[in-house]
DNA sequence: GGTTGCCGTTAAGAAACAATAAAGGCCGTG
DNA sequence: CACGGCCTTTATTGTTTCTTAACGGCAACC
């Protein structure tokens, strides 16, 4: 049972750190690929199309901030930021620009690679996502091919957003997605602070998929992280 | 069904104690490597790939801490000191740099053994782990991807702070963590002085996860030092 | 036997977050 | 242009989580 190896570009200027990157990586299998500047960051994220970039913020050319918008102008390749420690207030400045995670100087190697699993994984969900079919959770069918979705056997009405929403959380059902990441996949990267949309549509689903919409069965919250749609059992 | 033979590389200076150590280690199967100096036990913990090293923080050239961030710097190779009496306090700094326990002169063999052997077994579980994404100690499993923790088979709902402080005690799983250590991960570098919160989540999480919460079998206090994810056994 | 240091526990107020209702804007269609 | 459906925005209320400070127990040490 391999996981097919994915292709994880590596953007640090400075050598040793980069190769405690690649060896970590090496270890599991990932291919890697280099750039020393971020302008050569930006290229190759763009151009070798890969599976992930691990980005680190105190590039001699370009700000890290800079490169990640600028690889978003055109990719929506996930993006891990690794900071030495003093960079914190970039944290916040990189997410916003559509970075997916955030990692500190020095990591332990675990906690990267569980993050570059993390980071992969959504990605290869958003993309098998399209194959079509329809998906069961409870008594709530959803069928992609049809655009179709019953609740409790009788068909239920969306409206195009309200289906995103639903096609998003039905896709992960299970696990908790954090409201930045819905935010994105439903209404755009340029969304992710809008919290208000996502708490009003959540309401409307509730409203037309739950028995009963004031004690959520499946489109549950977790504060301070998210929501997750709750695998029936 | 043999143990396959660990390689341990022993940095003592006094030939009395590393003699002691040698033969422990060698009744149990270990095959030991040695080293009198800090500046030799820094290169043969790097270049000869050691499963373990012990490290005797009373070395005559370089300081035990700094073997220590030198051999971190790059090596993730368990590490474990052996110090004397009247360095207690050196045991905090050298945790901050990246060692997994420490073990008090004169110490009874069965316990170094003893942690020894959890030191190897972590290294071994951390490298398995890294394609799961779910980490289990005893009756605890925790699956990152899905953010989903049980205990005892019953899901347990976590709050935020109270997850990632589990993340990070799960992720060290059988080594010693300084206070200040678990409080930069957990609430960030400038917080590293508010043993308070600490203690506060630790007696939610015992309150959660432990199947005793006066009588901690997972969470355990180490006075002075820090906390410690035990592992079963 | 008191003092000190460290740990566990508790509770209450502050802050962050979530649910809901309702109003206004946009846009296509009749 | 009036209407209906949909999306965005704001305000209000209610809930959860975090922070903070104080207290009590226990052990080590003088």
């Amino acid at each position: 049972m391999n996981e097919p190896s994915a292709v994880v570009l590596i953007v640090e200027d400075e050598p040793h750190a980069r190769a405690v990157l690649q060896v970590t990586l090496k270890q599991q299998g990932y291919v890697c690929l280099h750039a020393a500047t971020g302008a050569e960051g930006v290229s190759a994220a763009i151009e070798r199309e890969p599976d992930l970039v691990l980005l680190d913020l105190g590039l001699p050319d370009i700000d890290g901030v800079e490169v990640t918008r600028r690889v978003r102008e055109r990719s929506a390749v996930p993006i891990i930021v690794v900071s030495a420690r003093g960079q914190e207030e970039h944290k916040i400045e990189v997410l916003d620009e559509g970075a997916d995670d955030y990692v500190m100087k020095p990591f332990v190697a675990g906690e990267l690679l569980a993050r570059v699993r993390v980071a992969l994984r959504h990605n290869r969900a958003a993309e098998s996502a399209s194959d079509a079919g329809t998906v069961q959770v409870g008594d709530l069918v959803v069928d992609f091919d049809l655009r179709r979705v019953t609740a409790g056997g009788s068909e239920v009405h969306l409206t195009p957003t309200e289906y995103r929403l639903l096609a998003v959380m039905i896709r992960s059902s299970g696990r908790v997605l954090s409201n930045r990441q819905i935010l994105r996949q439903v209404w755009g990267p340029r969304y992710d602070e809008q919290l208000g949309y996502l708490r009003v549509y959540m309401k409307k689903l509730r409203y037309k998929l739950e028995p009963d919409p004031t004690r959520p069965r499946y489109l549950v919250n977790e504060p301070g992280v998210g929501y997750r749609l709750r695998m029936p059992g």
